[in-house]
DNA sequence: CGAACGGTTCGGCTTAAGCCGAACTGTCCT
DNA sequence: AGGACAGTTCGGCTTAAGCCGAACCGTTCG
């Protein structure tokens, strides 16, 4: 459950539950204890109760257990479901864009000289700041508290950094405003429209030569046992 | 037991179990699984069975949770054991200097314009690196592998930064070597000499007023039951 | 009003996690 | 050889984690 909200999104305790593949009560349950470690934040509208990640911190913790998580066992290469190839080429990390596709991107714009990547951090030049003004990409902050800027992110199925922090979050909302990529419903996938791939290719000059996995409108993985 | 060996030290498994207070085969058999699941590494030498931290990424992994776990429940002011206090102010962080010693030297390096901080990265000055040569903290890396030089490290006691990466290492490993501070046996704690006082006082411009918690040769914390 | 729906609480079940002491292996030191 | 010691394995115990269905509380809507 707390993968399925990694996306930054609010989630509903039933959809959660479908998720995890458990009844709701036992979703709940779980759901309640950790809103009650503060891990979760817990709103309710109507009927309807909205869990999310409680702050970046704990996302970062995720992302670290599902870093190190990613390293066990390498030699089982047990067979990847459509869903799982989907995943691998494209997803949202917290609230920027990891994957193949988050990869290529982060390169296209080193390649291109308007990110400078360093194992501390990183840093956008100033024709990086043209380039992501004139994508459309607003750079400014929406919350108050200063949050990291720009810094490579550890991409756990293509093992290359993807870009986070403020830079990160503005390509991935500007490419969902272009209609470039759109969330697959009750999943982390994200689909690359068809419009997406001849804007990638002219704007980032990157080619997926039928590596797009994603395919029209795929059902949500969906395996509950009743 | 991961906690006690976040310093990045080999302990024993009986050590270990010490520590965590539980028997020698119940500890064995954890250690077993972590070291099955490769967030630790056994190596034998003669009848002595040492495990350490697997990498970097697991140290990163559980102080991400630490950090996380420090959050929770903040109106909680339980009273704090002489222990707690000299690990409040002073300890190692898997391989670098944290606690209020850790950041007060943060806080100076920065004062002295040695080190740039911003939340995506650190970064030491032409000045810095002059000062930590004449200071004899070895900055070469000791390992082949690319890693990280100067980062900021949100330190779970202090809520502030302090130096993590090769520049945190190099700088706890000269001061161990200068025998300004000493490791306190059995415990992450660490201990100001008082030729260390005298030693920060003059190159950081640091005093602790009565602030050194950590007395002469305190025994480490050992409580098990039996 | 009453059915449908989302969410939670409760009781009860199963299973595995965690723990220990005893026994055993291998090493080291008289 | 024999005792001490580090570590592990095994058997057995206790407890809590995880799960479910049934019942219940609010909200929504026909």
């Amino acid at each position: 459950m707390l993968a399925a909200l990694m996306d930054g999104q609010s989630l509903t305790a039933t959809e959660l539950a479908y998720r995890a593949n458990i009844s709701r009560s036992t979703a709940s349950g779980h759901l309640s204890k950790l809103a009650a470690a503060r891990l979760l934040i817990v709103t309710r509208k109507r009927r309807f109760s909205y869990y999310r990640i409680a702050s970046p911190l704990v996302a970062r913790m995720l992302e670290s257990i599902k870093l190190v998580a990613a390293i066990e066992v390498p030699p089982r290469h047990h067979p990847r479901s459509a869903h799982d190839e989907a995943l691998r080429f494209a997803r949202s990390c917290y609230d920027h864009l990891a994957g193949h596709v988050g990869v290529a991107i982060t390169d296209a714009l080193v390649a291109m000289g308007h990110v400078v990547l360093t194992d501390d951090g990183g840093e956008l030049t100033s024709s990086g700041e043209c380039f992501l003004c004139t994508l459309g990409a607003d750079l400014r902050s929406r919350q108050r508290s200063r949050r990291v800027f720009c810094q490579p992110c550890l991409d756990w199925t293509e093992r290359r950094y993807h870009l986070k922090g403020l830079v990160g979050a503005a390509i991935l909302r500007r490419l969902l405003e272009l209609g470039w990529i759109k969330r697959v419903p009750g999943s982390r996938a994200l689909r690359l429209t068809s419009s997406g791939e001849a804007g990638l290719s002219e704007v980032f000059h990157i080619e997926f030569n039928g590596k797009r996995r994603s395919h029209g409108e795929a059902p949500p993985l969906r395996n509950h046992k009743h």
